[in-house]
DNA sequence: CTCCAGGCGTTCC
DNA sequence: GGAACGCATGGA
C-alpha cells in the first residue's frame, strides 16, 4: 500500500490526512468483532475513538480510502497506526487471491468490502478472545475495558480525558485471582490467569518464531482454556497468520449454514483465515 | 421461565 | 474419537 500523508490542523487540533487506502472502511473494521476497544466518540460526531498499543486514537473517515488521524504525527502513524490497520499489507492482492478460489468465496469477499484483519497486540487479542467465548460483543467489550481500568496504565485520552492501556501480564498476576473474578469475566478468570503466566515464560515470542502456522497452534493450544476457535482468532489478529483457520468448529457451526455447498477447507490457500472472517462478515453486513 | 452469546475441559462410551 | 454436560454472566 503506498498511501499518501499531510499533515494540517482543524481548528488547533494537529491531524494527519491518510489517502489511498483503497477499499478501506473503518467502520466495518472496527466493528465487525475482531477488536473491542472501539466506539462513536461521545462528544465528535462521525468519530471514532480507541485504544491499541498503549495509544489513545480518535478518527475518522472523510471517504472511502481515506482517514482523517487526531493529535497524531507522522511517526506515530508509521510507527503504530500503519500496523495496527495492517495497511502494510497488500490488499488488492490478498482480495484477489481469495476471490480466485471458488464462487462462494468470491461472493464473500464482496460481501466483506472495506474489511481488513487488524494486527493488534498479541497478549490483548489472546486475553479478548479468551473472554470472548461464549459471550456477545457487548459484554466482551465491558469486559476488556473493566480489565483495562483495573489493572491497565492511565494514558492520555481526547482532551484530558483519560484512557487506560491494556495491562500486561505482569500488572494482572500482581493481584490475586479473586480480583480477576470480581471483574465478573466467569469461569474464564483461571484461563486468563494461567495465560498470564504463560505469557510471562515466554509463550508468546515462541508462537511467533513458530515457522508454520500449524506449529504455532499446537502451542497456543497447550494453553488452558484455549481451543481451536480461540487459538485462530489470535493468529489471526493477534500473530499476523492469515492461513489460521478453526476447521472443526466452523465445519459444525456456521460455515455450513452461511455457505452450504463449501466442502473442501483446504482449497482456501495462504490467506484461509482472512476468507473465513470474509465469510462471517458477508453473512453480517450483506445477506441480513 | 428458557434460550443464546464467534468455547473449552471433563467425563463418559 | 465423538457426544453430553457443566461452567459464570447478562440480555432477550
Amino acid at each position: 500500500m503506498s498511501e499518501s500523508i499531510q499533515s494540517f490542523e482543524i481548528g488547533s487540533t494537529p491531524a494527519l490526512y491518510v489517502s489511498g487506502l483503497g477499499d478501506f472502511s473503518l467502520a466495518r473494521t472496527l466493528d465487525c468483532g475482531q477488536c473491542f476497544r472501539f466506539n462513536e466518540s461521545k462528544t465528535h460526531t462521525s468519530t471514532i475513538e480507541g485504544i491499541a498499543h498503549g495509544r489513545f486514537l480518535r478518527l475518522s473517515q472523510p471517504r472511502e480510502g481515506s482517514l482523517v488521524l487526531f493529535n497524531v504525527d507522522e511517526e506515530e502513524y508509521t510507527r503504530v497506526w500503519r500496523k495496527f490497520f495492517s495497511f502494510d499489507r497488500d490488499w488488492t492482492a490478498i482480495r484477489a487471491d481469495i476471490e480466485a478460489r471458488s464462487p462462494e468465496l468470491k461472493e464473500a469477499a464482496a460481501g466483506a468490502e472495506g474489511i481488513r484483519i487488524l494486527t493488534q497486540d498479541r497478549f490483548e487479542a489472546l486475553v479478548s478472545f479468551i473472554i470472548s467465548q461464549c459471550n456477545n460483543i457487548p459484554r466482551i467489550k465491558g469486559l476488556v475495558e473493566a480489565l483495562s481500568e483495573k489493572y491497565g496504565e492511565r494514558i492520555e485520552g481526547a482532551g484530558g480525558k483519560c484512557a487506560y492501556a491494556f495491562p500486561t501480564p505482569e500488572a494482572i498476576l500482581a493481584r490475586p485471582l479473586s480480583e480477576l473474578t470480581a471483574l465478573k469475566v466467569g469461569y474464564r478468570d483461571e484461563y486468563i490467569y494461567s495465560a498470564c503466566r504463560a505469557v510471562c515464560d515466554g509463550i508468546l515470542d515462541e508462537i511467533s518464531a513458530a515457522p508454520t502456522t500449524a506449529e504455532a497452534e499446537k502451542i497456543i493450544l497447550s494453553m488452558h482454556g484455549i481451543g481451536k476457535k480461540v487459538a485462530a482468532c489470535v493468529l489471526l489478529f493477534g500473530f499476523g497468520r492469515y492461513d489460521a483457520f478453526p476447521v472443526d468448529v466452523w465445519m459444525k457451526r456456521a460455515l455450513e449454514r452461511l455457505f452450504p455447498g463449501v466442502r473442501d477447507y483446504s482449497a482456501f490457500g495462504p490467506y484461509a483465515g482472512v476468507a473465513q472472517q470474509y465469510m462471517f462478515y458477508c453473512e453480517r453486513y450483506t445477506r441480513k
